[in-house]
DNA sequence: TCAATCCATGTCAACGATGTCAAGATCTTT
DNA sequence: AAAGATCTTGACATCGTTGACATGGATTGA
């Protein structure tokens, strides 16, 4: 292994001026500079993090916590974003999924203070409300896609209410007023705020909001939903008066809605207007017609975090953090049509 | 923070005792190793990773390097397999996504080197041939949905010839005769074997094949496919003779068959039998009818990378190392019926 | 010209763990 | 009971880097 004392040694400098130039001390000469940078490339010498963790008590690695997040295919961009946050300044990510487990989720914020990870991501799969208790872990901790419900810690949330009006605006714009939505399950955060979404678009359009026609697409708990959107979707299309779009919790929904339409000779977006939520390409761009969809921001979320992360004081004042709302923003493809 | 030293003093022993009991080095008493145990949980001592690394010169974080497999929504089985797999050891996972970009691979592998990570995971998108320098980093590597072409590096591949051969063997035993086969680009490594696996199950069953009826899904470059399953199934379905069955090379083109039924007005499964690869659940278990396909087994392939990691020397000798295969099983669903 | 200031570089110790070796205590063996 | 073997514990140096502080030479100002 090259070490700081090799290359001090060929350039004929002290191992400390060889430890200024590589950490981009302004402390040194332009010729001592070049000289050793000159055999640093020439040696291939890369300083040992161990070491400088240990000298310096914090490490270039960032910790992303995650419940199950990895799992649900689209929140991948979370660890995209992140990553590219961090390229910039040469660090990287040490990832920890515990898969819900709370023993797991301890020995991993051991780990993390063992590593000395200088900061944390908390990324949660479902928009949602958390009380974090880290007794093992004092660094700076930053949540993503959920939040802290006595807001003591900074937060990045999509912003549900925000892509709910998108939705129904665009649909109510396009001329559509018999609208259905299909929700997801009445427990989650983000059906609540989506909700108020929608409410509000009306509100705006000045046509009254039907609150028969919002039904949910699942049933079940939040840990053990089925998802029944092919039938609710037979039904709504089915009865008299049917909608002339339909609003869906998320892409699988549309995906199910799609099949009804086509069950019941629908064609879309000719008779219908479909509208998703997510923008899970794999779906989105897939189906014929192509969706129109709200594309939910985990690469934005992630990226974010982090940027939050970097300008954080160490050991934070206790202050307040309102959680920051990262926009859906309304991605449009083939499935909505004016009426 | 703790220290070795402050246990040891809290305790009575020295700091090497200490070490030893944290380290389950069984040359301690039983008392020494229950009373040093005792003080080690009181004061919540966690063992400082810089300063092991530094001693030891390894750590306990494997690297996991990705070319843009991140991006591949499924393929983060791969994550939770390795993961899964290193939560027995204590280890955890440093991701590095190159996202395709060489001078940011190179810099991981410095950044790996820096780390002294026990180990490599080199993770591809595609199944492929690679062939991997890396002057950077010295320790063990194993590829993971790639090989290395001339066979110098273990490797975990997916065993695509008998995924091909499960997907044909199933609709030939349901009697199916007539199979329209779908495919991926023709350039991909696993066209070509799951043709051979075709071709197998066709041979096995006495039914002659007939390569007209195998087109590709996509059209355009690697880089840059476009699908079009959706057309080619219309032109296929379209015509006398049509066929009974479709094999397609994923599921994102099963869902585009799927469409492309609907519009002519056939019914799945009962005018046309579907089969998928990839399982890619968002798709196949969302479909109505739900989708009967094959599992690429990335969960695995993670978990036995990592075990294979684990068993390697450090310096391996210059041996010769054949991809292990794992099987891509046949996952039942709806979308196959009996002729 | 001499003191004060500044700049570039060097010396030294320390971060926290563990490998090496040694020493004291205990147990065998004859 | 003495010699050896074994078992348990400890002292000490060291891994590679950087922070605190020191040094010596050049520059500035009166």
């Amino acid at each position: 292994m090259v070490t700081l004392r090799d290359v001090a040694r060929q350039a004929g400098v002290s191992p400390k001026t060889v430890s200024r130039v590589v950490n981009d001390d302004p402390a040194v000469s332009a010729n001592t500079r070049d000289a050793v940078m000159a055999i640093v490339r020439a040696m291939n010498y890369v300083p040992d993090e161990a070491a400088r963790m240990m000298r310096t008590a914090t490490s270039t690695v960032v910790g992303l916590m995650t419940d199950v997040v990895a799992t649900t295919p689209y929140s991948v961009d979370i660890v995209r974003g992140a990553q590219q946050e961090l390229k910039g300044e040469g660090k990287t990510l040490l990832i920890a999924n515990t898969e819900g487990d709370p023993v797991l989720e301890r020995e991993y914020w051991r780990m993390f203070r063992a590593h000395k990870v200088s900061g944390v991501v908390y990324a949660t799969m479902y928009h949602r409300p958390l009380d974090l208790r880290t007794p093992d872990f004092q660094g700076p901790i930053v949540l993503a896609n959920c939040y802290s419900g006595n807001a003591d810690r900074p937060s990045i949330v999509p912003d549900d209410e925000r892509g709910g009006y998108h939705q129904a605006q665009h649909l109510l714009q396009l001329g559509h007023r018999r609208i259905g939505i299909l929700t997801l399950l009445p427990a989650i955060r983000a059906t609540v705020l989506r909700g108020a979404g929608y409410r509000k678009a009306f509100a705006e359009a000045g046509v009254s909001y039907d609150p028969a026609m919002e039904v949910p697409a699942f049933q079940g708990s939040v840990a053990n939903e089925r998802l029944v959107a092919y039938d609710v979707a037979r039904d709504m299309l089915g009865g008299r008066e049917r909608p002339t779009a339909i609003i869906c919790g998320n892409d699988k929904v549309a995906l199910q809605v799609y099949a009804a339409a086509a069950s019941l000779g629908l064609s879309i977006p000719g008779d219908l207007s479909v509208m998703g939520y997510d923008d899970l390409t794999v779906i989105a761009e897939t189906l014929r017609p192509s969706l129109t969809t709200v594309r939910l921001p985990y690469y934005e979320i992630g990226e974010l975090a982090v940027q939050t992360l970097t300008g954080m004081p160490d050991r934070a004042p206790a202050a307040t953090f309102e959680p920051v709302l990262v926009d859906c923003p309304l991605i449009t493809r083939e499935s909505c049509r004016p009426i």
